[in-house]
RNA sequence: CGGAGUGUAGCGCAGCCUGGUAGCGCACCUGAUUUGGGAUCAGGGGGUCGCGUGUUCGAAUCACGCCACUCCGACCA
């Protein structure tokens, strides 16, 4: 993509809504662009961000054995008067009529929907274990939304639902989605630690929150420093095996780890020294067991082994991908801009032509362009006029994880400048060593 | 929803107190000179001063009402 062509909007100073650096930097960057409270447009740099993070989303789901469906956007009020919570919604609920005056919704989250579809389908313990899943905007009503779209009223959300016969069987889907979240994050270049969440009126020990550690988190989190040593199961994990599963999520669930609201001061105090790791954590996902509770007042069964009618035990698992943008530039970045980890980067390259027009730097910024897009990357290619100081602020803002300069001075010695953005080492590279160096990146 | 604050050109701001032709920087357009860390010079375009009502000869400026946005708190992914 040649940046001539491209819309890249960005910022110089900072708009005077930012406060928070994620919120900062995807305006200045031109990512998104505010359109009313915790309501965003998302601009060709920021739609390539969410897409990246939602295809590892989505491999990973899959990978898993869940399967992605999608639901509308509008409800009707009828299913949540089922489950009771057409009324025990609070304002958070956007609630619409249509041209036939009957009540309707901008869904907040879709359990009585996928009850819904399930019920009308599955009717026997043979079809199960089933996990369904959707990435679809939704719509809460925010008392005050805030921090750019880490607190938006609407936002992207991965969620699954998960039907099982049983308890043990939604036990064994509940750890199949903690290993595949694992996963998720880890691809994603950060360092989640699960966390046991309150689990409300359902009680049990199956809820966590999954916590990436930034010095701009929104709360206090405690956990033992061998989380941060803990190794993620690579792709080859048999999500068959539940045997295997179980004891990833053991190993996982062992340590101490709790947000302030469930912070134990007696076992924290028990942990050395030396091994507490006390920060400030930011919530990118969050799963759920809670059995019959939709399942039973809407009559989603399946008839067991047993001849007998079952409620199917039920979990969900979102993740937010809008706001875990966010999250991972609270974790990543610095005083001159973005710092992408290269899976969920918006381009793979920057290439930097520091004298457009110029016959040799043209001739190579071409060849490697067509090179390296040949190798499968993505390339940003600054091919504007401007001055070099103003590419450089550029491509450090939107935060491209390599550089490769190529200049009249460089050209002329059959050498470019490979700058990498996280480390800000440069390297000069023949033109041959710089395709086949990024070429090779995964 | 309680508390605090801000609305003036695309962005960042001054002007308001003490009413009298709407300004600055960046960005944008034209031309020239520049080219390794957000260039320089010359010229130019762009504004219902958030909205409404009132006071006044006259309102960006004063009064009242409303709206929007931000921050803190309660709440939440």
């Amino acid at each position: 993509m040649r940046l001539s062509r491209y819309f890249l909007p960005i910022l110089k100073e900072n708009p005077r809504e930012a406060e928070i650096v994620s919120h900062r930097l995807m305006l200045r960057a031109g990512m998104i662009r505010q359109q009313g409270a915790g309501s965003f447009s998302w601009l060709p740099l920021g739609k390539r961000v969410l897409d990246k993070v939602c295809r590892i989303i989505r491999e990973e789901q899959d990978r898993s054995g869940a399967l992605e469906i999608m639901m509308p956007t509008i409800q009707s009020a009828d299913l949540w008067r089922e489950s009771g919570r057409y009324d025990a919604y609070g304002k958070e609920m956007l609630r619409i009529k249509d041209r036939h005056e009957r009540d309707m919704l901008y869904g907040p989250t879709n359990e009585e929907m996928v009850t819904d579809i399930f019920r009308a389908y599955v009717k026997s313990y043979k079809d199960l274990p089933l996990n369904l899943y959707h990435i679809q905007w939704k719509f809460r009503d925010e008392v005050r939304p805030r921090f750019g779209v880490m607190r938006s009223r609407e936002f992207l959300m991965k969620d699954a639902y998960s039907f099982d016969l049983d308890y043990e069987g939604a036990k064994e889907a509940y750890h199949r989605m903690f290993v595949a979240y694992l996963r998720t994050f880890t691809r994603m270049g950060l360092q989640a630690i699960p966390m046991r969440a309150d689990t409300g009126p359902i009680g049990g020990d199956l809820s966590h929150e999954f916590i990436i550690l930034a010095e701009t988190g929104e709360s206090q989190v405690y956990c033992h420093r061998d989380y941060l040593g803990f190794e993620v199961p690579g792709e080859d994990v048999d999500f068959g095996n539940a045997a295997e599963i179980a004891g990833i999520v053991g190993k996982w669930t062992t340590p101490y780890a709790a947000t302030d609201e469930m912070h134990d001061e007696a076992a924290w105090s028990a942990i050395a020294g030396d091994d507490k790791v006390s920060a400030r954590g930011i919530e990118v996902g969050h799963i759920f067991h809670f059995g019959e509770k939709y399942s039973k007042p809407m009559n989603a069964s399946v008839t067991g082994p047993d001849g007998k009618e079952h409620f199917v035990s039920m979990g969900s698992y979102g993740i937010g991908p809008s706001r875990l943008i966010a999250a991972i530039i609270e974790a990543s970045h610095d005083e001159n801009g973005i710092v992408w980890p290269e899976s969920i980067s918006p381009f793979d390259v920057a290439l930097i032509n520091m004298k457009s027009g110029d016959t040799e730097c043209d001739r190579v910024c071409n060849e490697l362009e067509a090179a390296l897009s040949a190798a499968g990357k993505d390339v940003l290619y600054d091919d504007t006029d401007q001055r070099p100081g103003a590419k450089f602020a550029t491509a450090d803002l939107i935060g491209l994880p390599w550089q490769l300069i190529v200049s009249p001075r460089g050209v002329a010695a059959g050498e470019v400048e490979l700058k990498n953005r996280k480390t800000g080492e440069r390297e000069n590279l023949s033109i041959a060593a710089a395709i086949a160096r990024l070429g090779g990146i995964a």
